[in-house]
DNA sequence: TTGTAAGCGTTATCAA
DNA sequence: TTGATAACGCTTACAA
């Protein structure tokens, strides 16, 4: 391994000027500067990433903790926060499993942007209140070291209620999501807010859990309770899937016997015949914020919680009854 | 920032003791192990990453670079690849970008698997050169710190070929990829030595680089250029996923009009209707065995190249003709 | 069984 | 403008 004093030994020099050369430092002369660069390159000198770190006690990277890598959104997600970083000279790594979440005690990280529910809110707030930068994509979390990003599902819930309601359904069933995870959660709860204020409307709850296979396990029940046309919301576009591959195997059809609307608009439902109705939101952006954010906290700059804002995506799977 | 140090103060030992503590060395007695173990756990003692490394010149973290984030497959590889390191001890980061590539001579991770087109041979020769292990997934690379595990492309384009071949299909579109990348050459190079063994078949190469629009474009010309029933080998899904949307807005039908066959099975082939038949091949397993090459290489174990065998997916959009 | 001390590769302070 | 040197937090011979 080449270091600096091999660069030092070589141009004559000491290891100091060595190092301010590296860096840059106005104090040493242009002369001995490039000299020493050119003995530099010549020895393919990397800097040791250890030794920096350890002095500098600042690695210049962030990671971001994901449970793990099947998500089916994460590639625009993560594309907006390295776009983010990258301008600001940090580099982003994306971590997932237990051993990783010491990253940030252990400094290998500057600050992490966190969609993991496995980790718990007591373990986020030890290491914000030892100092470090954090920002909460899945949960709500109150510390000065924390900053929070968070899809307005509420409004999303509320608006693919609406959407079927406009629609003209009235037995409206809603597969949800795992109970212990923010996004299902609010969700749910901005759908029980709706069916109060409708009461005229049959609503109907079907455990979920956010995977394809409750969609289907969905879809069965749903075809043995009710042979009118019926309305379904799914906490979210994979249950939804789930029900399109239930439903293609009998002679029901989507949009027509059983009416679907999703949340998330992930990749597939742009396939999926008939189009999904989904929610949607922009995942570039909520990764791009997110890691704005996550520099104005290491910044020292103040940062407020942000929200990311939801539409509707219409789709034939919805229709007029 | 607790360190070794401040556990010796308070446990009135020195710091050499607190380290043989902290890593179990049996020459410090149960005694002093116990009260120095109960301190560093009262002061939330986190060994410092940098320091530590500096020291053993080792991070136990191994690096996957890819060329973004957006991969349909990316998912099922990296669990493969996790699952695998975690059970030696070795944690897995994702890496993207230029100033990652840096991760591996800066001694940031201990070794690499890549499957990475924007990092060129010559970079990686010297990495493997100065003595870093590498597994590349996406390219042939001789060198002693270097192992391959490849996908059989070859095998793959046969069986696509001949499976459209043994369904009476006679004229046959294929949908090239980039021409600069591994798996896409290899894929046309086995679809021309196919050709060449059936001259009685029209084959037609149309330019594509591996995403969606090209398969729109490729369906369009191919509507305009011939009406009889026809069949296309994408070298990859997402382009065949392209002809699929394409159909979707005129009257022909996939599995009827055009036949389609695509190569890489990702998760929307299995969603699309009719379904997609394409080429398989385990993404775990191609992660797995990535990693196992790479803990070999760092092991300094003999390893072997490895390849990862492929099957025909046979689904209704090629039907008799 | 425990302590002393050197050293890993940098950065940065202070003196020359 | 350059050099000597301490320090970052840890591991590990070697000494006690």
């Amino acid at each position: 391994m080449v270091s600096i004093k091999d660069i030092a030994k070589k141009a004559g020099v000491s290891i100091s000027t060595v190092s301010y050369a590296l860096n840059g430092n106005p104090k040493v002369t242009q002369e001995t500067s490039a000299r020493i660069l050119a003995i530099a390159k010549e020895l393919n000198y990397i800097p040791n990433a250890a030794a920096r770190n350890l002095k500098k006690r600042e690695t210049k990277i962030l990671g971001v903790f994901l449970t793990d890598y099947s998500g089916a959104f994460y590639g625009q997600l993560l594309q907006g926060m390295r776009e983010t970083l990258s301008q600001k000279g940090y580099e982003l790594i994306v971590c997932s499993g237990k051993r990783s979440h010491l990253f940030l005690p252990e400094r290998m990280i500057d600050g992490a942007i966190i969609l993991d529910e496995t980790l718990s809110d007591e373990e986020l707030l030890q290491y914000a209140d030892l100092g470090h930068k954090l920002v909460v994509l899945d949960r709500e979390l109150d510390h000065p070291n924390i900053s929070q990003v968070l899809l307005d599902n509420k409004a999303g819930a509320t608006l693919a209620i609406n959407h079927l309601i406009d629609k003209g359904h009235r037995k409206i069933y809603v597969l949800t999501g795992p109970k212990g995870t923010y996004d299902s959660i609010q969700r749910l709860n901005a759908v029980r807010q709706a069916a109060s204020r409708h009461p005229d409307i049959d609503f109907t709850e079907i455990e979920g859990n956010f995977i394809k296979s409750s969609g289907e396990k969905a879809a069965k029940q749903i075809l043995e309770e009710s042979n009118q046309p019926v309305a379904v919301f799914c906490l979210n576009d994979e249950m939804a899937i789930g029900i399109y591959d239930y439903l293609s195997n009998t002679d029901y059809k989507v949009g027509k016997d059983i009416h679907i609307i999703g949340f998330d608009n992930i990749e597939v439902s742009n396939y999926v015949h008939p189009r999904l109705a989904t929610i949607d939101y922009s995942k570039w952006r909520w990764g791009a914020v997110g890691s704005e954010q996550l520099l104005k906290l290491i910044a020292n700059e103040p940062v407020e919680h942000e929200r990311i804002y939801v539409t509707v995506i219409e789709g034939e799977s919805v229709t007029n009854i």
